[in-house]
DNA sequence: TTAGGGTTAG
């Protein structure tokens, strides 16, 4: 009975007899992996090509499971392979996949990697392509190995390639989020030299950098020659120097911005959104000037700019960081319901993170019961955070029955999984076999995957209160 | 090219 247990609540990958679905669609996976990767193991030379004739196709689970096969000594054959699958008609590589690849070939404590593969390419004569270094640079990217990206753009002509205007704006960018500006404005000049020009996205990196290293004039000073590129100073550029200007600690110049922004002679081209507003919001609740950050809020309703989350979420926090009043706080959430874009939700669940985060944990309660007695769904985030709080402080049956009232409000959230197994194992901890149940049946009904070392502690717990009803409702279920 | 809090999947 808790074996069938044990292997519903066991993640697939981890199952030593998985369930018919899965172990369709693991046995499938795990052969073209397995074709892939014995093809891999017996190539000399050529590799791609003989990847080619393994005739397989490819997806995520296939890529993820012949890279994690190159653990731990044939880290190159990996990236070989990740490369050569990215370049394939059939296949996009997803941010995701790359950040995968980047952890599972180590690839940022083994920089040199990256050069050894493209070294190969050289030495085996293989055909690379733009595509090839394209799929490069963006590992390095999501490594940010600026100094190999810049190493790889060098070798673009060693393969009879030009890099584009992608690639330098991707080791541009690289450096000036290093703060390496002087590097990133080297590339920026040396385009010019090889008949490419900056675009929008090279000049927000610039400027980009330049702010965050606190050259505001600098920054300035690019701004006002993207015309001669033929490149328009648009709202998210703009945005990037207002943010300059904010962390400077020069308000009044911000708002002299915003206003500047505002100013419908412009076109519209750089009228402010809601980030550009949220940010001027922000700057003014770190400097606790909240009344000006609330002033802001009502010259963008003015302006028939919607607030979103984040907006919420930073005034929110800076009204109850700076004021002990409720009543603030409930205009507010009023006045950012009737502006729209943010739900009462939203903002209740805000607050009460907000108020976790505060540490400030009773009225965080008060806040969260009060959204279920008026029927507001708190989302996932206030969930997690109260439910976290309350295993915390070993409160296991309260948690049980919020849990059960947010069940009935019919909440879709996503709330982490870990949470349920702490709750599971302290409700049977305490001998609450009954709650403990019916908890396991919906953990069940959701198919919620546990980690192993949980569902191992829950199994001695419930051994422990050798409650055989409990047992029973498990192996009925 | 533009942000941000927890998770899930890929």
């Amino acid at each position: 009975m808790l074996n069938h247990l044990i292997s519903r609540l066991l993640s697939p990958s981890l199952r030593s007899h998985p369930s018919k679905i899965s172990a369709l669609r693991f046995s499938t996976t795990v052969s073209a992996a397995e074709r892939l990767y014995n093809h891999l193991q017996g190539c000399t030379t050529n590799l791609e090509k003989e990847l080619a004739s393994a005739n397989v196709n490819l997806d995520s689970t296939c890529i993820n499971e012949v890279i994690r096969r190159c653990d731990p000594n044939q880290f190159q054959l990996g990236l070989r392979f990740f490369i050569w699958a990215g370049t394939q008609s059939s296949h996009r590589h997803s941010p995701y996949m790359y950040s995968k690849a980047c952890d599972f070939l180590k690839i940022r404590t083994n920089p040199d990697l990256i050069k050894d593969v493209v070294g190969a390419y050289k030495k085996e004569e293989c055909f690379v392509s733009v595509k090839t270094m394209r799929i490069v640079l963006s590992l390095c990217n999501q490594a940010k190995l600026a100094d190999e990206a810049l190493w790889v753009l060098r070798k673009f002509p060693e393969f009879g390639l030009c890099a584009d205007t992608v690639a330098y704006n991707l080791v541009i960018r690289l450096f000036a989020d290093k703060g390496d500006l002087s590097m990133a404005d080297m590339l920026m000049k040396e385009m010019d030299c090889v008949g490419l020009y900056p675009d929008v996205i090279t000049y927000t990196s610039m400027i980009n950098g330049y702010c965050n290293a606190g050259k505001i004039d600098e920054a300035w000073k690019l701004a006002k020659e993207m015309s001669k590129h033929d490149c328009v100073l648009n709202t998210v550029t703009y945005s990037r120097i207002l943010e300059g200007v904010c962390k400077s600690g020069d308000m009044e110049r911000a708002l002299e911005l915003l206003a500047e922004m505002e100013k419908e002679d412009s076109g519209g081209l750089i009228s402010p959104n809601a980030v550009t507003y949220t940010l001027v919001i922000q700057a003014f609740c770190e400097k606790k000037r909240i009344r000006e950050a609330l002033l802001v809020l009502d010259r963008m309703g003015d302006l028939g700019c919607t607030p979103n989350r984040v907006t919420a979420s930073v005034l929110i926090q800076g009204v109850l960081e700076n004021d002990e009043d409720v009543k603030d706080l409930s205009k507010l959430i009023d006045k950012l319901v009737k502006l729209g874009g943010v739900s009462l939700s939203e903002c209740f669940s805000s607050a009460t993170v907000s108020l976790i985060r505060m540490k400030r944990w009773e009225e965080a309660e008060k806040i969260f019961r009060l959204m279920l007695v008026s029927g507001i769904r708190p989302d996932g985030l206030a969930c997690s955070h109260v439910f976290r709080e309350l295993c915390l402080s070993e409160r296991y049956l309260d948690c049980f029955v919020l849990y059960q009232e947010i069940e009935k409000e019919d909440v879709k959230s996503t709330m982490d999984s870990d949470i349920y197994a702490v709750l599971l194992l302290g409700l049977c901890q305490q001998g609450n076999s009954w709650e403990a149940a019916k908890l396991a049946k919906s953990m069940l009904d959701k198919k919620m995957r546990l980690k192993v070392s949980h569902v191992e502690k829950i199994i001695e717990a419930l051994k422990k209160t050798g409650d055989e009803d409990l047992m029973s409702r498990f192996s009925t279920d």
